[in-house]
DNA sequence: TGGTGTCATTGGATCGATCAAGACGATCCC
DNA sequence: GGGATCGTCTTGATCGATCCAATGACACCA
């Protein structure tokens, strides 16, 4: 009697058609170097020949791991430049399928940002979580902590600096110190910054590359400094005020949203972005690259992140767990046509 | 004896405390009309107190359905407006946790478009495809046909008329209808086409919606269209020569990466976007949004897409199975300032 | 009184893999 | 030569849920 043609083989389906046991199939695919070579050529004919694959609910019920992680992901963001997560998933993605992970995303409301977490973990559905969006005060990480449950930030833990997690970030300091150096080398002197509302420990922090290079060629940051949301219109606005009141010949932003903003008011008042009033946004995102004549942006190396954060996962559920060391990465500068 | 803290409880945990057998309390958790309400009750106050879920590995063994979504996600196209798939994964996993199901991304290599999938379906890891990438003569969608696969796409099959799979698409050729008649009514009579090469289907559905607006107001279209790379210099090149060689009033792009080719032959002659020379895009990108005084653009209902992918999904998962209507769902026009 | 039916609940088998322990023969060494 | 050791492979138990068949309690009706 054979099984129906819909019904994928099983371990002993392989073990009858290469006349061993189930055991030493299952050793032929997790530990083959335990098997006589002869034996495990056989079995593996024998995999071959009806196309098996181990079924994953039972090596998951029986190993207690999914191979999953778990990332929440939140609405798309219109009206913005904002990408970082888009770029940042197809990256992650592809650096944990090297590492035998998929990746599970889920849906969050914004209103209960634990809703999600706790369903995944009690099923024990995931491995691990990958956490996202530390910059909201961070109430998930906090949780997971206490849970115990593993998990990686892709975001520094600003406001629980005892946080023990694994973490790994991009210098944002570092992108616009960059950013501004970058200006500074061409000869620019009023470099103003629009940033993010104060309470953004990543706005703030972006904000001190700015003015940190800044200072360092002995040059004043008073009256050049705007803090907006983050939005076009506040940047438009912004960089209008700025013109008008301290006359900078070029501008750091927070975002390639404000960016944007930035060269509105360069377009309503005919001014053209280059060497003369430049412009410089961070994220690099297809904003930035595609606009006419294009954006000088900071970029995160996200497929680095990627590749930290999965290096970190590993550690975590490897047997016994390993300590990950935590990581801040350096930000580069794609220059084009607007500085 | 205690069950350690690390360890989640159990179905048979829940029972002890609440006095019933492990059945009960399964019963209570899928099936809770066959308990009396008040065995009901004091089942549930036993989960509630323990904090138990049930542990997928095991239920997805037993019913043979692992309640996840699989879709393959390409490589993030750096250089271009495209953001179609990003906003659609938003979409879709938000429109699947309503369902019940969660989504698993993995990643593709372009040179094999199967990898991946076969993986996953051997070993029963996710119920069901969404397949995406439908445009490239879709080896995956007749692969997964034959493999009796349940799947759904998100395209039409355009080179098999007879494919038996459901399907979600977007009518392109009503997009550029409608975004060409707003032109018209705006008063253009010279409208120009600049989309994708002649063996891109999609192209030349969207090519359709542009000659057939064209043609039902008596308006030639001969010298007007153009057929190109989806990249912005392209879509700049283009441009120029239609202006130089049939001296057109209004663009209609086949995607906003080409449309921003053509804001940027704009730029280049000084030209401003606008009533008088207008262009209009199509996907309704990040781009569109936030580029200075905005990029009219045709914008797919990728959240309606969801929903009927999802319709169709748990059509196809259930017992008995329903046949899934195909839907073809009608875009809708961003109207900003470049029109 | 006893058969029939319904309702609520139960116990055992099962999904398909891995773990733990043991069987078996061959080899080695004192 | 006998016991220990190693390499190779096998058997039975197990992970935690659901499926299936069966049980007991109870009401109904002839």
């Amino acid at each position: 009697m054979t099984p129906l043609s819909t019904t994928p083989p099983t371990l002993a389906d392989v073990a009858e058609l290469a006349g061993v046991s189930r055991q030493t199939v299952s050793n032929a695919v997790n530990n083959p170097d335990l098997l006589r070579s002869d034996t495990l050529a056989r079995v593996q004919d024998a995999i071959e020949a009806l196309g098996y694959s181990p079924n994953r609910a039972a090596r998951n019920l029986r190993t207690r791991a999914s191979h999953l992680i778990g990332m929440r992901i939140g609405p798309a963001q219109e009206g913005t430049a904002n990408a970082t997560m888009d770029r940042f998933v197809h990256s992650l993605v592809e650096t944990s399928r090297e590492a035998g992970y998929h990746v599970l995303l889920f849906a969050g409301s914004s209103e209960d940002p634990i809703a999600g977490y706790e369903d995944l973990l009690r099923s024990t559905a995931v491995d691990a979580f990958v956490v996202t969006d530390t910059y909201l005060g961070n109430p998930q990480a906090v949780w997971l902590e206490q849970r115990r449950a593993p998990f990686v930030a892709f975001g520094r833990p600003w406001d629980h600096p005892d946080a023990r997690h694994p973490w790994v970030d991009v210098d944002g300091a570092a992108g616009t110190d960059l950013a501004t150096t970058h200006l500074l080398d061409r000869g620019h002197q009023r470099i103003a910054w629009i940033g993010w509302r104060k309470d953004s420990r990543i706005g703030e922090d972006r904000r001190a590359g700015w003015s940190r290079a800044l200072h360092a060629r002995g040059l004043p940051t008073t009256g050049l400094a705007s803090r907006v949301e983050d939005t076009v219109a506040s940047g438009r606005e912004a960089s209008a005020v700025l013109l008008d009141e301290a006359q900078p010949t070029a501008f750091v932003c927070a975002s390639d949203t404000l960016a944007m903003g930035v060269l509105h008011t360069f377009r309503d008042r005919g001014i053209t972005a280059g060497r003369e009033m430049s412009v410089v946004g961070f994220d690099d995102s297809q904003v930035a690259q595609v606009v006419p004549f294009g954006l000088t942006s900071v970029r995160q190396p996200l497929e680095d992140v990627a590749v930290e954060i999965v290096k970190a996962l590993e550690g975590l559920l490897a047997h016994p767990p390993t300590i990950a060391t935590s990581t801040l990465l350096v930000p580069t500068l794609a220059l084009r046509g607007s500085s």
